[in-house]
DNA sequence: GCGACAG
DNA sequence: ATCTTGTCGC
């Protein structure tokens, strides 16, 4: 019965019941944001560099980066992105809060998406849940929902995009036929003319997390997310991990 | 069967 | 995901 395809689906549905779409965290109480993302050797889908970091806001200093060398067993698969890649965000989470509680963020950027999944549980809400901390989803590409309507379509989503945002901090709403709020097409910059695709993780409404992501965006990607990204980069390249 | 598909 | 970074379409 080792069935991805039905097993993981399973699990994402026992995970939802303890998911929380509710506000706990405002713009207001906000000290410290979280960012989060694994970067991947060349010629090695096998192992990554996962790394957390965490900015003061709303200076978006860099006050923490920490970074652990992971072997991942499990492909990536459309729609199962945590499985894959959860597990050693969670450990540094934990390490975290454990070493440095003082600092452990209010919120974190995922790289990946919240509830604008297929099942409405993508990457942002399984590291909410479990690492019981209020999450945000932040991808830059469009994940496509199979079934939900015209206006979910990828070309549909691009041509409304490009007709209503035209500036830093306009958005376009993603509502599904079936009447579900999937997240925001979200304009970050007045350089990037493609948006970002935030959605709830846990613990935070659709405004808070709009208004989060935005305050957080220098350029196209948020800068937690971007600090990670570039970072664990830098630790591959640094300490030689490319074959 | 093919297509469409976060990282 | 990967490429130097910021962004994007020819």
């Amino acid at each position: 019965m080792n069935q991805p395809d039905v097993e993981w689906p399973r699990e994402q549905g026992r995970l939802k019941n303890v998911l929380r779409l509710s506000n706990d965290v405002t713009l207001a109480q906000l000290k410290y944001v979280g960012g989060v993302d694994l970067s991947f050797p060349l010629n090695d889908s096998d192992h990554a560099v996962a790394c957390v970091v965490v900015l003061e806001f709303p200076s978006l200093k860099l006050i923490h980066a920490s970074y652990k060398w992971v072997t991942l067993t499990l492909p990536y698969i459309p729609g199962y992105l945590a499985f894959r890649e959860v597990g050693p965000l969670v450990e540094l989470l934990n390490d975290l809060k454990a070493t440095q509680p003082d600092i452990y963020p209010q919120v974190i950027l995922v790289d990946g998406n919240g509830i604008l999944h297929p099942r409405q549980f993508g990457l942002a809400c399984h590291l909410g849940v479990l690492s019981d901390t209020p999450c945000i989803g932040v991808a830059k590409n469009f994940l496509h929902i199979p079934e939900e309507g015209s206006a979910m379509e990828m070309v549909e989503v691009k041509a409304r995009c490009k007709k209503a945002l035209q500036k830093r901090g306009d958005t376009v709403d993603l509502i599904g036929a079936s009447g579900v709020v999937y997240g925001v097409a979200l304009r970050s910059s007045d350089d990037a003319k493609n948006p970002v695709f935030v959605s709830q993780g846990h613990g935070v409404d659709l405004p808070t997390a709009v208004e989060i992501v935005l305050a957080c965006s220098k350029f196209k990607n948020a800068e937690p997310i971007r600090q990670a990204d570039g970072l664990s980069r830098k630790y591959i390249r640094d300490h030689n991990l490319s074959r």
